[in-house]
DNA sequence: ACGCCCTTGTGAAAGCGCGCACAAAGTGGG
DNA sequence: CCCACTTTGTGCGCGCTTTCACAAGGGCGT
């Protein structure tokens, strides 16, 4: 262990300024390719759709790489931000499930670009194992383990309907994958170790239906509901 | 207007719990299929992912629908969050882009059980217009306007490229569309009263690789970083 | 009818995230 | 060389979220 910790960073950074580092990267990218060298936490924030000061309290957080009157250097944020994510390195990264949002997902130019690699499209179909999607050949899911094992895969990407879910995800913990992005609409039990994410996009609308309502309540006047109760 | 407001309710329901009431209704419903008349917040929770006592407090921020020393009936519960989220009213929706991720939202059965009925898949290349999928006929994004108006579509999805995004959103928008899910990895500007959620794959996958990258500098030791600085 | 046991619903406290507002720091002009 | 201007980095207070812990309430066996 290294003497004490010489400064607060790298270990903690709150967790919501992680989820905002992919958004400010992006609209660095933006920037960068329009050919912007500097950028203030003004502009920048609002491209990205935040408020400054909180860009600026995110950013302080991985120490202080702007210029007090100028603004931060574009190219040096992206490198800074992009190491802090861990972007610097490439990442495998294995889809299982060839439906539709599979073939969806393998298909996305925004992975490529960012420093993740599709080392493999799974599926349990044997009608689907074979084809050609996105210049990948779907493969058969019990190739799961070597595939992960031979390409390093450290993320695994569930698009499977529900019921298939579980299984997947436990095959590609035991194969040793440490991160799981779930498409599938189920909770996922998974280890300490392990971290996953989820995308539902019926959760999303349902969020949506209720502010929809909200809405449509406010229309009417408020208190109609009531009379729908007991 | 009812007298004075009754109860707390119906007013502040926290964005927090609005995001978990789909989670529970989810599992509710398998629970439902499964003949399960009552549950406890301890089985649901458990079921859920979340701890039991923010399912009760999220619970109870809609009434007191449970019984002291039994639990909650599990077909009441599924009415009253159905309800309360809007779902027991039909909402229609408009898919903006037929590419792949298009396609594959059209495609998911998960909207259509749960209240949403896709009413129209629209795409701007004159090759994909008129092309079936999930039993609906690509119809041309000119004709936005019109399916908003006739088919009374209060959500718009976009999945169309991040470049075409602001421009279908303001049409959207103009048409009459009152909430938006966008899949364009681009940050929408909406007038106050619009709701946006956005799903950004490429976000989620960023999010992941950097705890991954966290466990493996703590596999490999602290301090490795700092000797890339500078 | 009574008392035991189970589970809900909710105060209270701790934790976290957000945004204001300002001091610190660096730039450029005169 | 100094001053005015710009923009960062952050201390602080506020409100939302989570969690604990427990009193209140209801069923069930005897």
């Amino acid at each position: 262990m290294t003497s004490r910790t010489p400064r607060p960073r790298e270990r903690g950074i709150p967790e919501a300024t992680v989820a905002r580092l992919p958004l400010y990267l992006r609209a660095l990218h933006g920037l960068s390719e329009r050919g912007t060298p500097t950028v203030s936490s003004e502009e920048l924030a609002s491209v990205a759709g935040v408020n400054s000061a909180k860009l600026r309290k995110d950013l302080s957080h991985l120490g202080s790489y702007g210029t007090r009157g100028v603004g931060y250097d574009v190219e040096y944020l992206i490198y800074q931000i992009s190491r802090e994510l861990g972007l610097t390195q490439d990442w495998s990264v294995a889809i299982i499930g060839a439906g539709n949002l599979g073939r969806a997902l393998a298909d996305y130019g925004g992975f490529g670009t960012r420093g993740f690699r599709i080392a493999a499209l799974l599926d349990a179909d044997p009608k689907t194992v074979g084809r050609e999607v996105a210049g990948l050949s779907v493969r058969h899911i019990d190739e799961l383990e070597d595939v992960v094992s031979d390409e390093k895969v450290s993320i695994g990407v569930i698009a499977t309907p529900a019921a298939a879910a579980q299984g997947v995800c436990d095959r590609c913990v035991g194969a040793g994958v440490g991160s799981i992005l779930n498409f599938a609409p189920v909770v996922l039990n998974v280890p300490e170790h392990v971290d996953v994410r989820k995308v539902d996009l019926s959760i999303e609308l349902q969020i949506l239906a209720f502010h929809e309502q909200r809405k449509a309540v406010g229309r009417r006047g408020p208190g109609w509901a009531d009379a729908l109760e007991v």
